[in-house]
DNA sequence: ACTCATATTGTAGATTATTTACAATCAATG
DNA sequence: CATTGATTGTAAATAATCTACAATATGAGT
């Protein structure tokens, strides 16, 4: 089954790196609100891939990821500069996967 | 090195599953203009899931896939209904993969 | 050259979604 | 009860998308 898997959806890794999605999407996917994404912006908790200010924001799977593992810690009790740093060891982890799977379509 | 995308990655099927995104994000992604995606939809080569008129257009991966295809073969010089006829197989296959990817959550 | 079908593109005016900025609320803790 | 951290509410402006009608382009057939 695992190897099906790989050739129905191999693409997807290519896909994943290219993928940016505006704040309504991400709130939907997340199930976070779309005001407290911004307010978790602000304090510079998570970022966005917006050029200029005025402009609508657009988030990468990365961006998306660190908001699903805050939200967890968020729940477990953990304030919101604690579960940052909480997750910076996993972020890692996850962006040096990205990294290699780049890496291999060269 | 497979073992530890599935460690860092394996949510990422779930995702696939919500991934709910704009017409402009879609762009973006596949590089095909928002004018063109619109003329598709209205000629029944592709869908959305938009649930009213003139509400937002959304797209989940399939339909994103779906354009990604007809792009390719537009490209190799097939019409737009010859290139949808053409996918028919691909597409039913890669509805059975992520019909596979949910079952296996429950 | 003319026609016909297919495919794409342009745009105006209306509508939806997002932005920033300022302020209010709420819960926990000392 | 005052303070801090976290969240939420909202108005006014702007960005992005919507529909609808029309124009353009390209190739195949006669």
């Amino acid at each position: 089954m695992s190897k099906k898997i790989t050739e129905d959806l191999s693409f997807d890794f290519d896909f994943l790196d290219k993928l940016v999605v505006g704040i309504g999407e991400v709130s939907q996917i997340t199930s976070i609100p779309t005001r407290q994404i911004r307010y978790w912006e602000d304090k510079g908790i998570i970022s966005s891939l917006t050029e200029e200010e005025g402009k609508n924001r657009r988030y990468n799977y990365k961006n998306i990821k660190k908001m699903l593992l805050i939200k967890e810690l968020l729940d477990e009790g953990y304030t919101l500069d604690a579960a940052a740093e909480k997750i910076k060891k996993r972020m890692e982890l996850i962006e040096e996967t990205l990294r290699k799977l780049s890496a291999r379509k060269a």
